[in-house]
Order: structure tokens, then C-alpha cells, then sequence
DNA sequence: CATGAATGAGTCTTCATTCAT
DNA sequence: CATGAATGAAGACTCATTCAT
């Protein structure tokens, strides 16, 4: 209990327990979902006394909400920040599929709990969920905006529905990586999926070759009858 | 709730009981998500006695198995028989659109439960989630493998990424859907939104002019690198 | 449900039904003690439809009652007679081992319900229970009496608690009969258990020579000492 | 309950719980019945909020069971010693007929949920209760096999029998106490009650004069006609 | 801070009993 | 008589939360 309070007064202790706590939370969200996911699991898996985890968190809500939070603040900024550096479409789309595929990387674990679990579950939170969730929609929202105003966007498509889409492909590619290897990701893989996923979402996953050749054979365009 | 008042004083009682709880089931499953969804909530919507759920169902796992199910059954053959159907890439993705709106049409709540919960949710049924879920994407999966050998996707995407991404746009779509309006879909934003979602996948949003001016300009379409 | 009316007006159906029930929750019953035969149980063994039970039987407490008394009335009945028929102590003691064992080979699963089951749950009728033991304990008990008056009977022993005993010895030796063969039971074996029951009762299990050469080399005879 | 009050407020509570516990449901369980106890009774009994029995035992077959096996373990360990410390047939049946009065006065409680309760009932733990009560068997049948081959026992008796039928005799001699007197038991009735079982079982309740006139005046002892 | 025993309200599940057909 | 669907009270079990040490 005093070894470590030696050389450094005491500092270390307190963030670490509950850096912890919410470490082992995220890992028992992770497999349990929110429900599912009891504080004996918790504190089991943090190596820690049942009651200590009211000592750092109010009750379940707040502890979950601390998961949701502490990832989520981290994800939206980086967002935003990912959003503010792009010029292009292109780099923006590009560059908050970067964050996510970056985020997925540094920590799966957590990513799965954000994505799979904490954004769609009705029960957390409440009105949190919905406002993370549309708060990601209204980020991603933005940039399409922007580009149709630009002309970079097809002027037929709706830029909120737009924003969904992406962060759709973008969910199941992570999902697609989830699934796959249950341990560490291999980079080359997440590389290769990102690119597919910008490239695919921002000029369609046919063939130019063939879409063209369609085109010259009677049926127009689908874009150009837009146009 | 009017077809069958017709003939007699209180007909068609047996069969519907149970086809009542698990519409109850459904309903309440939507709103409240697995964990939340209390067999004493089923019963009062489905204006039934606590116990005669457990006549007809062996306990509340198997309840809301049956709610999967139910769903998910229908669902995949009319999925199978879309992509039977279709021939070209193009009318593939178009026909596997069209069932999942044209479910959601029929039947939000429900489309609410398999996508945004059941397939989602790890306790629900363990291996029957991962299998359900997989199944979908074998299948989408198939179309893009046929797509790939037939020149028709574009060389250098994996088929299996793309059946994931497709989903994933999909998915995002109806959530859209299910975010904005409540009650009713309005029929042309959902014809609308399906447009959007199967042109996006297919072409890219970006804005063909925009995407050639573009390339016009020294950087070289992405598509045509790897042509 | 008409097949069989026609040969003797509708007659043997009734009784037979309910005896038939009845039957059924013997064999329950012995299997699974009071509380643990269920109504649906019984109906399942009887091959009859559930709400029929509640036809012959007014609850389940009516129906184990029945099962008790059907039994133990025939069975008081006989020890009555058995009892009233000896005119010593030994003829009255073997009669009464008579009818237990016979009983028992006539229907080793009701002798079971009766002996290990109704007769020692607390549960059972509460008072019914009470009073049937104590019935067979007063039956037995009068004629240790008896005894006791006519000197047939070790004058320093209480006869109430002999007639204990000699249950006792006897329910035990059923028991050995029940925990041995799970069929049907040796007739041999039975009648050289049931002699073994009486005579070690009545004489005593040690070997006469053994306890004769005891008493020579020294200690008296426990007998002796009270007579 | 006096005991531990002596040095401070509040002393003695850790392992005490879990006793008491065991206690209560020992008491309740001797009462009601295995199916007719239930956890809210114990716990009242006990004075013990209701989740604090499932903090010490995982369901109420457990605790059932750890009734059962806190007694039944002690006692076999008793009989066994009893047994070893004897040498004739007479010191061996009166050291078991002691161990089991002895255990009777010090806790009638337990007893009758040992002897009466668990030792019978279906539903006590399946295989448990069989082996238990087997166990019991073996060790006084053990001990009828060595007076048998020693010559102390009559040789036309079987040695198993003999140690049910003891046993039986045991049992209702102890049952004829339980149903006499609710409160504490008259050492002086036990004392007698436990004499008059052990040299029954030796040598018989006849009385050894009639016995013998009966044998002169033509009937031979039953016991002779085997020697 | 740390611990884990203690609490009890909330749920699932069973099953005796009723009742419409 | 016969059937088995329907009812709901009773009881086992879980687990978030509190609290004494």
C-alpha cells in the first residue's frame, strides 16, 4: 500500500486508480454493452474493491458517461481540428477518415464502445447519445455543405444525408477491421481500408472503364442526367 | 386491428396472441433496447397477461430471438432473391436498396430493432448476432466478388470491404431516416434518400465537373491511377 | 372421444379417469415429493389434458389428499384387522409386518408415497398428516399395551415407544426393499426381510448362544436386570 | 447471543453472518420443508437483509446443501469414531444410539432436518442425500458384518438389514421425542428412550419369562430353530 | 483513500387456478 | 366431460448503492 508513495510524495496514485477504473470500464463495455456491464465486472477487472469505484464515480450513469466522454471530447476535437486543416473536400473527407482510422488504431477497444456501443444504445445517457451522435453528423454535415456551396459536391445530393453516408462506410470499415482480427490491427490492412473507404465514398466504387463504356452503349449517366 | 371485427362478436383469438406479443416485443425492444426491455412491458403492450408470454415463449431470451428472427428471416430471403434477380452491379445495389426501404417503409420499428439493436447488440443471442450479421455481408460480399470478376468494380477495391461499406451507407441512411421523422416516412424523401445512398455508392458524391476540372488541373483522378 | 361409449352405455369412463389421475400422481408424487408435483406434471403422466385434473379434483391439495387417503385408509384398515385377528403379541406384530409388506409388494411406489413422503412432510394436510401417523402409532401402540398387561412384553419398556420402534424397523426395512431394487421387488427376499423384522423385534438381533456365554462369564443379562 | 456482547459495541460480526444465516435456515428448513423454505423466511429469521444470503451462498440449493452437510458431516465423523471405539456388538450399537441422542439433545433442530427432512426428500440435492444416507448405512452394516463373523450376531440375519432396521428403530425413536415435546427435551425420557432402543434391538422386547414358558409349553423359540 | 459486507428494490420465472370453447 | 389458453400472485435471483471500519 506504501511502496510507491516513496519517491514522488504520493502524486501518482489518485489519476491512476481512476484512470484505471475507467480503463477496465471501457474493456467491460467493450465485450458487455452498457447494460450487461456491472460494476463488479468492473472493479474485477481493474483489480480494484468494489467500492472504490463509487469513490471516483457517482454511480453507473457516471461512470459510463466518463467512458463516453473522455473518448468522445477527444474524438470530436480532433475532428473539427481534421476538418479546420482541409482546404478540399477531398482532404476533409480524407482527413476525418484519418482520425477514425487513427483513433481505431491507438485503441479498438475504445472505438467499439464509442461506435458500436455508446452511439446507438437508447439507454445511455439519454439525450447525451443523440446529441454525440448529431453532434458527429452536424461536424461531418458541415463540410458538405461547404462543398456543395463550392461545387465540389453533386448539386443533386443532400449534404446531411451525405454526412451520414460517410460516417456509415466509415463505421462499418472499422467494423469490417473489428471483426476481422481480435487482436492487434495490422497497418498495412487499416491503410488500404481507409484509402478504399474515402476513395470509394467520394467517386463510387465502379469501374470508370466500364461505367463509361455503359454510358457510350444508350443509357446516360446517372450523374450527368443531374448535372 | 379492423379486418377481422367483421364476422362475429370476438373471432380470430388464438394464433394472434402470440403474433401480438411479439409485436409488443418489437415495440418495446425499439424504444428500450435488450437490457431494457421488460417482459412486464411486453405484456402491458401487448395488452396480455405477465404469464402468457411465457405460454407462448420459453423466457425472455427466446422472445426476443423470435423477435429477431422473425425479421431477420424475411428479411435475408428477400435480400437473396434481390440480388437473384438483379444482373448488372448497378441493379444489384439497386434491388438491395429497395428491400431495406422498402422494410423500413413497411415497418420502421422493426427495421429499428435488427439494425440499430439486435445486430448490433453482444447480448443478444452471442453467436446468432455475429452469424446474422455475417450472412448479410456473405451475401452483399457475393455481389461485389461477381461485380469484380465482371469488370464492373473498380480493380483495386476488395469485394468484402465494399459489402461492408454498402451496409454501412445503407444503415446510415435508414438511421437518418429513423433520426428525422418519428412517425410516418414521408415516400419521396425516402425514394429520395435511396437515390442518394445507391448514385453515392456507385458514382462517389464528388461532383463529376468538379472532379474534372480537377484532374484537368495537374492532379490525376484517384480512379484513373489504378486504372 | 365417442369410440368407446358404445358397448356398456359410457360407463367405465368416469372412474376410470380419475383413477387414472390419481395413478398418476402416486407416481409423481413418489418421484418428486408434495411440492415438487406439478399439475401439469401429474397430467402429462395420466395422458390427460391439463384443466381435466381440476375436473375430478378440486386443487392440487385435494388431489395429494385423495392420493393419501386412497392409500391409508385401505392400509389403517387392514392394520385394524390384522391386529384384531393375532391374539399374541407375536402373532399381532407379525400381522402387522404382514400388511406392510404385502401392501409393499402389491405397490412399492404408493408404499413410498405413504411411508417416506406424506407420512413425514410438513407440508402434507398439515393436521391429516399429524393425526394419520399418530392413528398408525396409537393402532400399534395398543397392542404393546396389551402386552404389557398380559406380561408378553418386557414389563421396563414403554409401549407407546416400542410401537415407535417397531415402525421404525419396519419403514426401514421397506426401505431397504425400495433403495434395492427399483423393479419389482424378489418375493423371497421380501418374506425372509419381513421375518428378519419380526423375530429381531421380538428377540432381539444379538445370537442367543453369544449372549447366554456373556452373561455366564460374569455381566448379567441386560433383560434380567428389569425382570 | 450474550456471549460476545462483553468488550465493545459491536463486536464479532464478520464470520458470525454466515452462521447465523445457516442457523436461521436450519430453523426455518425444519420447519417448512425443503420447498417450503423460503430465502425471504430464512432471512427474516435470521434478521438479515434478503441479497445477504446470496452473499454468502450462491442460491438457495446451495444453502440448502450447507445445511445439510455442515450436520450430516459431523455426524458421520461422530458415528465413525463411535464405531471404532467399541468392541462388542453391544458397546458399538449403544455408542451409535449415543452419538445420535447426544446430537438430538444438543440441537433437536438440526436433527429433525437431518433425520427427517433431508435424509428423505427427493429434491434435497439428488445424489447427495442417497450417498448420505448410504453412507450411514455402511458404517452400522459394517459393524453387523463384524459381530456376525465374530459370532455375535445371529446367523441367519442379514447384516445390511440389521443395520436399517437400527437405524429405523434410531430414527423413530428420536421422531417419538420430536412429536412428544417441542421445547427442550427431558434428559431423563432420553436417557430411557435411548436404553429401550439399544436393548430392544440386542435382545427384543419379549419379555424373556414369557418367552420362556411359551418355549417350554411347546412352541420352540424362533431364535433356536436357527442355531 | 480503500475495502467489501450489507441493503432492498426491481425483474424474471414458475405454477396453481380459472374459464371460454 | 374435455381442452388448453389465459391469469396473476408468489418467490428466486441480481445488482446498483450505501456504509461501517
Amino acid at each position: 500500500m506504501a511502496e510507491e508513495a516513496r519517491d514522488g510524495g504520493a502524486p501518482a496514485k489518485q489519476g491512476d486508480r481512476k484512470a484505471t477504473i475507467l480503463r477496465a470500464a471501457i474493456e467491460v463495455f467493450a465485450t458487455k454493452g452498457y447494460q450487461g456491464c456491472r460494476i463488479a465486472d468492473v472493479a474485477r477487472e481493474a483489480k480494484v474493491a468494489y467500492g472504490l469505484v463509487y469513490h471516483y464515480f457517482k454511480n453507473k450513469d457516471e461512470l459510463l458517461q466518463s467512458v463516453f466522454r473522455a473518448g468522445w471530447e477527444i474524438f470530436v476535437t480532433e475532428l473539427r481540428a481534421a476538418v479546420a486543416r482541409g482546404q478540399t473536400l477531398e482532404e476533409r473527407v480524407g482527413g476525418i477518415a484519418e482520425v477514425c482510422f487513427e483513433a481505431y488504431r491507438r485503441d479498438p477497444r475504445a472505438v467499439r464502445v464509442l461506435v458500436i456501443q455508446v452511439a446507438r444504445s437508447p439507454a445511455v445517457g439519454g439525450r447525451n447519445r443523440q446529441n454525440a451522435f448529431e453532434e458527429i453528423i452536424r461536424i461531418c454535415a458541415q463540410v458538405f455543405v461547404d462543398a456543395k456551396v463550392g461545387g465540389e459536391l453533386r448539386p443533386d445530393f443532400d449534404p446531411s444525408l451525405c454526412a451520414f453516408l460517410f460516417f456509415g462506410a466509415l463505421e462499418m470499415g472499422l467494423t469490417a477491421m473489428l471483426m476481422g482480427g481480435s487482436g492487434e490491427p495490422d497497418p498495412g490492412a487499416l491503410e488500404r481500408a481507409k484509402r478504399q473507404v474515402v476513395e470509394s465514398f467520394l467517386s463510387g466504387v465502379e469501374n470508370p472503364e466500364a461505367a463509361w463504356k455503359r454510358n457510350r452503349s444508350g443509357t446516360r449517366s446517372r450523374a450527368a442526367k443531374h448535372a
